[in-house]
DNA sequence: AACTGCAATATTATATGATATTTTCGCTTT
DNA sequence: AAAGCGAAAATATCATATAATATTGCAGTT
């Protein structure tokens, strides 16, 4: 497992990112640059990459002349990326199953068995690792899609979850043995390679997900 | 129209995309910092930005402590963003079409006429404006699904569209008559609110361009 | 007294060149 | 051939200079 160093640059790209995500950084606020530097450790210009490239992905937003700002949050927006996702995802899905050969069902079985036991935890109270799960729940969609056979509708989802997510933990409230059953749901149908089946409680889930952040919002 | 002065991030962020998708930077090639500093008149730091952002959107690629190198083509990415596209691009269209108002009327009429009045001297020989029509073509797609109500869609799809452009300027021909009769019985199907109808064009018409393109490779 | 317009000042973003790291590549040795 | 060792080249980072924007204070006007 040679984690291979890392430059100043991505692992501030990582930090920030993070705490755009998770909320430590709010939505609106301006990133000042003099101010950033001493909190993220790290040069103006490197940080101004980073912001850059945030900004591309869209959880940054680059103003000329006048700096930085993270992205604001809106129900229209988390509505707009909400049908993306749905879009993107069931159709990454029904790909996905068609093609999926055993490797993908070795690979999707284990991000379920994964998943399934940390929301056993959350389920009986534990929320302490609200970050491990979210990235079982992250690799269990991953895992669903991974043979649709297109590394660019990968890149496009990768951006739009963590996008989604973003919303979900601003308004951090567990969905709880509901979403525990749609997961599971998803997962029968996605092995035994019903893709219509698994589409449809995919978007389901996706959008009763949805639902339950915007009545928190 | 006050065309605020740029940055020298902005207009050397402009000429490297212009210069990926038209193909005056080669595929593959490697973007030395200190050649390409002469060729584009700005500092290390500068390019680093500029290239960061094209890095993410996916026209360049970004290897670690190993330098940047413009994206590489092959059939197989063309059509994965064809696909894309028409995923994106349908959807978006039957949102627009059924949510258009009058200006959107207004503005698609007069992007389909520019289009057309290009398309027409361009069958007569004259290929003098390959990047005004370019532009033309691209107004006209955007006219027609502007109106998805969906910023995150229109995003995304303009990124998939200069991918899609970088293909064909790679091998350009032109499609001709045959591109411009699509273009207006897609015009005229979404102008009469007919989006099921506009969105079975509107993929004949991308994937008829695909072909068109793979056949030149 | 409150408002407007202008100029001086402070703050912030942008851009650059210099420095520190890391990788690459040719040469030697085994 | 393969591995090891520098020198050279390239990338990553930084501190600083330059240019733009935002703020403040003051005069003149209503």
């Amino acid at each position: 497992m040679g984690k291979h160093q890392n430059t100043v640059g991505s692992s501030t790209y990582e930090k920030i990112k993070h705490d755009i995500i998770f909320g430590q950084l709010v939505p609106g606020s301006k990133l000042k640059l003099e101010l950033i530097k001493s909190q993220y450790e790290a040069s103006v210009s490197t940080l101004r990459e980073t912001l850059n490239r945030l900004a591309s992905e869209g959880f940054v937003l680059a103003e000329e002349q006048r700096g930085f700002y993270v992205t604001e949050v809106s129900q229209k927006d988390l509505i707009e990326i909400a049908k993306l996702r749905v879009l993107l995802e069931c159709h990454a899905l029904k790909a996905s199953v068609e093609s999926g050969d055993d490797d993908w069902e070795g690979n999707l079985v284990a991000a379920h068995h994964k998943l399934q036991l940390m929301e056993k935890k959350m389920i009986a109270g534990d929320v302490s690792e609200k970050e491990t799960w979210k990235r079982y729940d992250w690799e269990f969609h991953l895992a669903v899609i991974e043979a649709c056979n297109s590394k660019n509708l990968l890149d496009l989802h990768s951006i739009l979850y963590d996008k989604y997510l973003r919303y979900q933990m601003l308004v951090f409230t567990f969905r709880g043995d509901e979403a525990a059953q749609e997961h599971h749901k998803i997962f029968e149908a996605a092995l035994s390679r019903n893709g219509t089946e698994a589409s449809r409680l995919l978007e389901a889930h996706i959008i009763n997900g949805l639902e339950h952040t915007l009545a928190a919002m």
